[in-house]
DNA sequence: CATGAATGAGTATTCATTCAT
DNA sequence: TATGAATGAATACTCATTCAT
């Protein structure tokens, strides 16, 4: 019976795939070690036991849902941006105008960020060492503070200090979103400001 | 012959403080579910039924130290600041200047910022509602925000949110340098920007 | 494919049913105190975290097997001979001999009496007052206490005490049989004798 | 200076005394197992070392108060009472009499009762082995109890199952003075009419 | 001697993981 | 495969005992 063969994988990736997506919200939520196995199949909708059949630990489940978190669609965008031919203000403003939309719809994002935060928190070693400063995201946006700082646009300051200014920025209006309920957004200028001489 | 009754006395302040003071830099590195009772009291160097005798519980435990983090000692030195005959640029220069100072060598600072952050993970309703946003710490700093606009060195948009961002900044950085090793610190004038027009 | 969920039902009730008895003879024989939950837990023959899936606590454990003790199943057969009529001394008699009969061949009649004298030495208030002497089971010994009184078979004195010394007996002789290796019991006419004239 | 060390043995011998007096009862109403040793102290007014200056432990303490539970007191008085050259029902009344009466005032005397019924709940062998049924109590009162059944005045039975029967009412009735408010005191004649034919 | 703060072995309770159905 | 009842190692908390003052 291939038919059936195939179906029960079908069905396989995606109950995978919702219990990948709706663990993410909650664990950034909540946090590894303030996440119960019990509360989170609930949440999902699933028996305990069928977790431990898709995934070994509740810590291998927490790893595999990080490593969607450092996935490479926001970078290649940012690789297109960054290749434009245009001013640094320019792309700037592009960059943090897409940016706070995305906060503003996508929660996922939000959740994201959120993880990524956890992880400093958390002793265990999931991820191998901290290389967010050696990530793709972080050369791509160093390379358009020193376009921007040759143009007079950007202001002063190592390209990694600025860089990661700019998105640490993102990262404390990412957690916002998820964990305070009543609080204003900041505009797009205001995010762009971290960099831009005069926005 | 019994212990002098101001000497008990005098000896259960010291412990409590001592208590209070180490674990508060362990909880704000470890988190609240990530703290053992067993280890937070190696940690300050007690057994661990000394910490019963001092706190009902982990949790009481962490309310006290979380309540020593909304102390008034900053708001006083900002309500000075503010009150100070001087333009709105010059005292968001100077709290800039003082704050990354502080930031610099105080590390039960950048603890309790972290521990402020770390309420945001924990569902518990250990403090009475998220009154950061009345607070005085906030009013003040939207004082001097006003004071700016209608003086044209501040950007424009609601004082709150203003506040908000500034103050989130400032978390931002408590929480890096806390959590991690490598990092550059942005300079005062970095921090001021998130207000002033042209810095 | 889940359990069936009539099933799961069953098993959950058994489970429960099966910690309530076997809890009730060994909370009877060591107290509430003496009761290590990790004891209790091997002599069931269960793991410790079951008991917790069914009862919140030792002490909510030990509420429902206090709540069992005061089941209406002997107020029920004491309404019945109550009503026959017969004199009051004979129903003291069979009353007398029933209960001294059960006493030798039911262990769990032993441990409900000293549950309850356990309460006694208990702080707790696990039960809502001790309610002994308004309940039916003292009304309706009451009642044959009166009517053997008019009749001039039962001794003077107020039915309540008389009541109260009836069961406070019964009570002794529950805790020698399960407390005491070696002991006389004694007959039922001994314990007619607490109300009768002349035995 | 020989003055002060009698002195300050007297001192140590009241201390002990009053350690002893004042635990007996609080041992008595809550249990060993329920009695902390920081609120024993704090109830008979001394610091918890103090306890531990007087005796090894609190088992030791337990055990002490419990020795002071058998004293022969008692037994003497009914030695007189055995010898007298009266008939046994007298004697029988005469004892009830004065069981009765002292039950009524001596707060002590239940408390005594009361530590000798915990010591069947306990596991610890404080005592060496149950002696009470060769005591010199029941071998008097099995004593009387003979020449009553010869006399005719005494019911049937074995004289060791009627002296244990007497004194378990004893003891039921020290209970119940020790724990319950609100309880009726049987009379003399109710209890005499334990072994009595004819009351 | 007297004290009560400090201790840590012992006990109650939680929760990630397993497994019979 | 899916389930959730059962497990026990890990963790929070208690309390008899010690000891510096």
């Amino acid at each position: 019976m291939p038919k059936s063969q195939e179906r029960c994988q079908e069905i396989r990736e995606e109950t995978r795939a919702k219990i990948l997506h709706d663990s993410m919200l909650y664990f950034a939520r909540n946090g590894f070690a303030g996440t119960r196995i019990s509360d989170l199949a609930k949440h999902i909708g699933i028996g305990q036991g069928t977790l431990y059949i898709y995934f070994k630990s509740k810590e291998d489940l927490f790893r595999e849902i990080f490593a969607l978190t450092n996935s490479s669609k926001d970078t290649k965008a940012l690789k297109m941006l960054s290749h434009l031919p245009i001013s640094a203000k320019k792309k700037i403003q592009k960059l943090s105008g897409s940016i706070m939309a995305r906060l503003a719809q996508d929660e996922l994002f939000a959740a994201m960020v959120a993880l990524n935060t956890q992880m400093m928190f958390e002793k265990k070693a999931f991820a191998s060492a901290q290389t967010t400063y050696q990530s793709e995201l972080y050369q791509l946006t160093e390379g358009i503070i020193r376009q921007g700082q040759q143009e007079g646009s950007v202001v002063a300051g190592t390209p990694v200090k600025l860089a990661d200014y700019y998105w640490g920025v993102v990262y404390l209006y990412a957690l916002k979103k998820l964990f305070t309920t009543e609080y204003e957004m900041i505009s797009s200028e205001d995010l762009a400001r971290v960099l831009l001489r005069d926005a």
